[in-house]
DNA sequence: GTAATCATGACAATAGCTGTCACTATTATA
DNA sequence: TATAATAGTGACAGCTATTGTCATGATTAC
């Protein structure tokens, strides 16, 4: 092995232990501690930042631990995350705004010209359609560091009673229509809670450990089950036309599925949450003419009296 | 300069250069040009893909020129491209989608156990709500490059009509609600159109010039100024309860803006083209009593004439 | 006080590197 | 076809760098 190739294996080494003695490298890389010291010296001068503590425990030490060894990415592989970059691009708030664009940097600069070319046109060439909203959500690091840590919060949210103090759980954070939302179980109603990270002041990870609610396996795709294991179910059947499915097939809601005939109309059949069915009324009426409610009777008699009361604000019927 | 820096600062000026001469190289770091062949020689035995060509041009050339030098990034930044992934995680076809797996597996595989344990549970703490969609849309690559490169298209599309072969010059494309969106200039119809991907069956570039439409300050940002410019404006007046508020601030649409009272409640004073007026009546009543809609009169027409059928429909007014 | 760690310097032996030189092969171009 | 521009190979003398061994010293936790 050249010494040239030893250096870089070492440099991977280095990278991946972080903390090791001048012996143990010396016997993996089949060397004289002599010459381990020698090459450890030599990769400082190189530009890797190790420094060394004498004693017991002592040994050598990555100094900028938070740091990769230099990895080579295909001119693909950038601009593949320069496109996952633009999903993000909508948001007010997001985690992480400051490392994503100092690693779009980093990329950017190591490219050649007809590749920043390319990247630079892809931006006007592609888009995620997201609501531009303005409220701030400055919080967002902390929450979600928190649930990655399983630490608890104490926040101020600003609530229908006003800005009050919480101290929560969070399970996790997620966008939705361009607002992110922090579903959590809050100590103070013993309960889950959904939380719209806008409405959240001031957030500060708690380090003392507090009492401990039961959600070790709890997380965001499981936490609405959790949450709502009383719920009622009832029936739903919905005609739609064809324009209905249409309308359906390119609405946005996590929604019951739809089966579809040979000429483009279909219909719904599936159980929901009693408790929504405030929201699926409003959400059939705005269909209007192109869904037909046919069951459950609280659904239609819920339908039947909206349409009662706008029909006497809109005049309909004369 | 010990041979391994030398190496080291070889290895940036190839990736840098591209192509070069032995003798050039030579004088740039000072050595004679056996000594650089001998360099370039352990460079390729350290795994850099560098092949030469003899005559006149000739020289090397870095084998895989698509590849950037290699890149040390922090670990935060690695997280944040990880992060950024997964607001794609919910869609069926994206493009780069093989170029992202690599490149993740790149970062992963070069990163210590703890933060490989930090970026597995980011997993199930950070969501993007989009609706998980069937339909399969293959020729986002495609499509993209197209637009890139302002290159004409020739595809198969299952439109209305049944499927037909277009010829398009794409704008870009762009996703909403879980579905990607190609707006683009149609040879056959001569104006801008709409196309949904997923009914995109086939695509492929076309390498020949064809006939060039004027659009090359033509982007995802102005598209559709050109596509509406010809649209009739009308000005509406809606107020809005609190609810009616709320429902407006969390829903999806590009839409107009609302004011706001002290008491919660607000309205909506602006301007809507006049071929979105049957959108608008949906949508205005499927907020139910939480908007009352004033003006335009087509609108209020419109929602009244809606809820007529509906009420016969459903049995409302007995 | 002991043991575990890094650290330094020196030296002999030897491995590797460097530049020079002579020669060969390939290829584009006039 | 000849020429020039390129990479390529091998050999060799002279020189440099590397290596392991040895002796010694300093720091630090226990």
């Amino acid at each position: 092995m050249s010494k040239s190739k030893r250096l870089m294996e070492l440099m991977l080494a280095v990278h991946r232990k972080r903390s090791f003695t001048v012996k143990e490298l010396a016997v993996e890389f089949g060397v004289s501690s002599r010459t381990m010291l020698r090459d450890l010296q030599e990769l400082g001068e190189l530009g890797v930042p190790l420094y060394s503590e004498v004693g017991p425990h002592g040994g050598y030490r990555l100094l900028n631990e938070r740091m990769l060894p230099p990895i080579a990415f295909s001119e693909e592989e950038a601009a593949a995350v320069f496109f996952a970059s633009h999903a993000l691009r909508h948001y007010r708030d997001i985690p992480f705004r400051t490392e994503i664009s100092s690693a779009l940097q980093k990329f950017y600069l190591h490219m050649p010209q007809d590749v920043r070319g390319k990247i630079d046109e892809m931006r006007d060439r592609v888009d995620f359609q997201v609501p531009h909203r303005s409220q701030s959500a400055p919080m967002l690091n902390v929450l979600l560091q928190a649930a990655i840590q399983r630490q608890p919060v104490r926040m101020e949210y600003d609530g229908r009673a006003g800005v009050e103090e919480r101290e929560i759980r969070p399970v996790g954070i997620y966008a939705s229509n361009g607002l992110w939302y922090c579903p959590a179980y809050c100590l103070n109603r013993q309960d889950y809670r959904l939380f719209r990270c806008d409405r959240i002041k001031t957030a500060e990870i708690m380090e003392r450990p507090t009492e401990e609610p039961e959600m070790e396996q709890v997380h965001l795709g499981n936490w609405g089950s959790v949450h709502d294991r009383d719920s009622e179910l009832t029936g739903i059947h919905v005609e739609l036309s064809r324009e209905g499915c249409r309308r359906f097939e390119t609405g946005m809601w996590p929604q019951p599925q739809i089966r579809k005939r040979e000429d483009g109309t279909g219909w719904i059949e599936s159980r929901i949450p009693k408790s929504d069915i405030e929201y699926y009324a409003h959400f059939f009426i705005g269909l209007g003419m192109e869904a037909h409610v046919l069951q459950p009777a609280e659904l239609v008699l819920s339908i039947r009296q909206m349409l009662a009361a706008m029909a006497e604000r809109y005049g309909a019927g004369e």
